[in-house]
DNA sequence: TAATTGCGGATAAAATATGTCCATAATTAA
DNA sequence: TTAATTATGGACATATTTTATCCGCAATTA
């Protein structure tokens, strides 16, 4: 039960994004490179962004990406949901209408069984964190936890670039 | 992201297991049957539950397993990591060390990432929640929520075949 | 002794994740 | 107008994980 690197990828995109001067487009050329990842492969993820309308992207020479927001109007579950999609943890296969004693269970309405339920109960609680931690918040985060010369490195690369 | 079969093939069977009288060693062969999933792959599920220690298991004719210990002494935690294994479902591979500004990032060493950290405090959340659901609980709610006649003919369908 | 059972290793098939390649259309700058 | 740049999206290829299946072994019971 893993989530796949382009959730990590997506991640780290959009708090680049997050700290980019507005009207900038970033070309997902220079966020691969950046971040030591296939291009072709991290574009995926960055469509998949794009289609659940968090990032706004412009074609041509000066194109790229931006938020499609302001960072404190997007959340992490957003993020992670465009990219790994909205299915639960858990995907009940239903084998309780398996049950030899009653064949009649294969057809039969039922109410939601009390293992999937709790599971669910779980996969929401995974969901509530998420929610509640805007990219603003990460942005924070980072600008406390990450030294200060590497931001600014990091700044000028991307700024040299574009 | 999703959990295997497994996972949910296990919960079933230690829901039964949690029904039978004391000192009844249920076989695979017939949890596989009632269930209508592959013994032998069921088999690698019980096997692991019985390696975490959540299962007695006996050998020859009369064998089979049975729980460990009382229903309330279990959570669900515990079944699905002894299926699932304890990774956490976010796998971080750290590619902030890519940054092209700073080459030493690849072999210093670093505080936990803001964004892994984020997503390690959603799977706590998740698992906070299986572990305050003990089995008992979920004997609780199946007694109630399931119609009483087959929990009484399932109950027979075992007694006949053991 | 014969039947039953869990255990564990080897193997295989199917599904998913990961990665690459390329033609296309849109946009920008010269 | 032209050339360069960029995202899009489909086709394809590879690697990894999941989902099995098979079988010999040792332990146990009747």
């Amino acid at each position: 039960m893993i989530l796949g690197n382009q959730v990590e990828w997506a991640l780290h995109c959009m708090m680049i994004l997050a700290g980019m001067p507005q009207g900038v487009q970033v070309p997902a050329k220079y966020l691969a490179e950046f971040h030591g990842v296939p291009k072709e492969y991290l574009s995926k993820a960055l469509q998949s962004l794009a289609a659940a309308g968090l990032v706004h992207t412009s074609l041509g020479p000066k194109g790229g990406y931006s938020l499609a927001r302001a960072a404190d109007k997007i959340n992490m579950l957003e993020v992670v949901e465009a990219v790994e999609g909205r299915q639960n943890t858990f995907n009940c296969q239903e084998i309780r209408r398996n049950n030899p004693c009653e064949p009649k269970l294969k057809k039969m309405k039922l109410p939601v069984c009390s293992i999937a339920g709790a599971m669910y109960e779980a996969d929401n609680a995974w969901r509530d964190v998420l929610r509640k931690k805007k990219l603003s918040d990460l942005a924070k985060e980072i600008q406390i936890s990450v030294d200060e010369k590497i931001l600014e490195k990091s700044s000028e690369w991307f700024a040299e670039k574009i």
